[in-house]
DNA sequence: TGACAAACGTCAATGTATTGACGTACCATA
DNA sequence: TATGGTACGTCAATACATTGACGTTTGTCA
């Protein structure tokens, strides 16, 4: 027997006034909140003998990588670890004194300064940084399996995804 | 039949070394990294339209708790935001000048100070900046279910526990 | 009780982060 | 080939964040 068709199940709650899920996402971003500042707190920290921040610790590890090997200019840096040009710039600038980065101007586009790093600053990231780094994640991930560290990776990439969408369009 | 004994096995590669490991643990990393940088970019463009930032934001969600209805010291507020109270002093002073905030000399102990939302500065949290923080976190958890959000929460109070003993014991 | 360590909050110095503004350089199009 | 739009990097102002140092208050223990 045909039933008469009934009205589509209306939402009566639209999804950010679910009042489980707003305390559940206040949760994640209070933590994550928490987190940002104690890692910016214990990685400077765990790099302060070598004269280093966990900013400047971002930079080194960018510019060491093999796509990096010609150096990259503010910009991509900037795009690359998600902060201003502005901000870079003084980071730079701080990092050009201390020795561990040098900048050239580009051929190809004169606006544009690439930068790379010294072989001061390799040394002192191969063999000063990096062993101090993995000590670091070794205590900051201690008891993680694999697969907890594969599944939040995932998360941190789809909360990532959706903050860019936000900065994107305000 | 039985078996000779035989040593047990050796660990080749101790557990901060394992490089799949610290591959894992370093893309986990710089992606909370960006994260970081990216919750503090949005979610100050947020409330900007209320004249607050994203620790102004954590600060007035601290006090808004029914646990904190006398107030909260400096110190009690920097513990729980896990922030400096240096770092603070400079938070709240601001916001005192903006009328969200009032700090009372406490009866009990005369070197602290009790911080306190205002009339206004509760007006401002319920009617004006809840509103955006939950569209806000509706858009930032998009496409989470709750269990998504359990599990994130989960690995980032994971992380937060390893960053606090890194932090204790330096 | 009197002295001394420890806790509370702030000041100062430094580094990181944002937006807004600006000069220089590139480039596409009229 | 001029000319306007856009991208590159830096300067300035403001807000966060750290550590170190300091004066005030508290509380404990000889």
């Amino acid at each position: 027997m045909a039933q008469p068709t009934s009205p589509p199940p209306i939402e009566l709650v639209p999804d950010n006034e679910d009042p489980v899920r707003m305390a559940l996402a206040n949760r994640v971003f209070f933590r994550l909140y928490q987190c940002a500042n104690l890692l910016h707190k214990t990685g400077s920290r765990a790099l302060e003998a070598d004269g280093l921040t966990t900013q400047q610790w971002a930079v080194l590890g960018a510019l060491s990588r093999p796509e990096a090997a010609e150096g990259m200019t503010v910009n991509e840096l900037a795009r690359y670890l998600m902060v201003s040009r502005q901000n870079l710039s003084g980071v730079l600038r701080r990092m050009e004194a201390n020795g561990h980065l040098a900048g050239t101007a580009d051929e190809r586009d004169k606006r544009a300064r690439r930068i790379t790093m010294t072989p001061w600053g390799r040394e002192v990231w191969e063999r000063r940084a990096l062993p101090r780094i993995h000590g670091y994640y070794g205590r900051a991930v201690d008891g993680f399996t694999e697969d907890d560290l594969t599944h939040t990776l995932h998360y941190l990439l789809e909360l990532l995804d959706n903050m860019t969408a936000i900065d994107a369009q305000p």
